[in-house]
DNA sequence: TGCTTATTTAGGTGAACGGCTAAGTTTCAG
DNA sequence: CTGAAACTTAGCCGTTCACCTAAATAAGCA
C-alpha cells in the first residue's frame, strides 16, 4: 500500500507551482524545445530551465538533446500516482460515509422498537 | 478557465508532502483531535501544527476549538479542483491523441490512393 | 486554589525555492 | 572560420520550509 510514495511528494510539488503547470499544458499538445516553451513565461533562461528540471525529476516530463536544441515531451503515465492516491482517499471518505448511514439507520431501527417519548 | 488557479497552487503543494498526506488520510476516516493526529508522528508539537496550518489554508481541512482541545475534520471538496485540473490535462492529451490518429489514418489513405512501389 | 493537559506563541537553524546576472559551451549557418 | 543561436554552468540573493526548544496560555479537574 502507497507503494509509490516516494514519487507522490515529486509530482505534487511539482504540481504545485503554475509555471510547471503551463508547461505541462503547454506539452500536452505536443512536443517543444526550452525555447518554445519559455517564449511565455516573462523569465530568465536559467530559472526556467529550473522548471524544467523539476518537472523531469519527478518523471513528469523527458528531454532529449537533438543538435543543439533540447526536446521536451509530456509524460503522462507520471498522473498515475496522484490518481491512484486522489481515488484512495475517495475510497476512504465513501467508506466513512457508509459507516455513518449504517449508524444513522441503526439508530433509527432503535428508535422504532424503543420510541422515547416527544418533548 | 484556470479559475481555480490560484487555490491549486495552496493544494498541491500541501499535498506534497508525506505527513500532511497522512493527516488527511487519517482525517477521511472521521475527525480528531490535534494530539489524537499528532501521536503517530514522530515531530515536536510545533512542528506538526504547521502542517496543520497548512492544510487549513489550503482548506483541505477546518478546526474548530472545543475547551481545550482543537477538533480537525476533512474537508473533501477541497480536491475539486485538483482532479478538475487533471481532468483538464487529460481532456488536452487525449486531443492530442486524436490529432495524431486523424494524421495517421490521414497518411494511411494518401498511400492507398497514391501507393508508393514498395522497397 | 493549584496541578495537568492541550495547545499556542516566539524565536532560531539549515536546506530548498524561485528568481537573477554573467560567463561558458556546443552547434549550425554562411 | 566566424558569428549567432540555444542552451548550460556558476554563483548570488531574499523567502519559505520543515524542523527544533523554551516558555506562555487556556481549560478541566481535584
Amino acid at each position: 500500500m502507497a507503494k509509490y510514495d516516494a514519487k507522490l511528494d515529486a509530482v505534487f510539488t511539482a504540481l504545485g507551482d503554475p509555471t510547471r503547470r503551463e508547461i505541462l499544458s503547454r506539452l500536452a499538445r505536443g512536443p517543444a524545445s526550452v525555447s518554445e516553451l519559455a517564449a511565455p513565461h516573462d523569465m530568465a533562461l536559467p530559472s526556467f530551465m529550473g522548471h524544467l528540471r523539476k518537472l523531469e525529476d519527478a518523471r513528469l516530463i523527458a528531454t532529449e538533446k537533438k543538435g543543439r536544441t533540447r526536446i521536451c515531451r509530456l509524460m503522462p503515465d507520471a498522473f498515475l500516482p496522484v490518481t491512484g492516491w486522489l481515488e484512495e482517499q475517495r475510497a476512504l471518505w465513501e467508506g466513512r460515509l457508509d459507516q455513518f448511514d449504517d449508524y444513522v439507520t441503526q439508530l433509527a431501527r432503535k428508535r422504532e422498537n424503543d420510541p422515547r417519548p416527544e418533548n
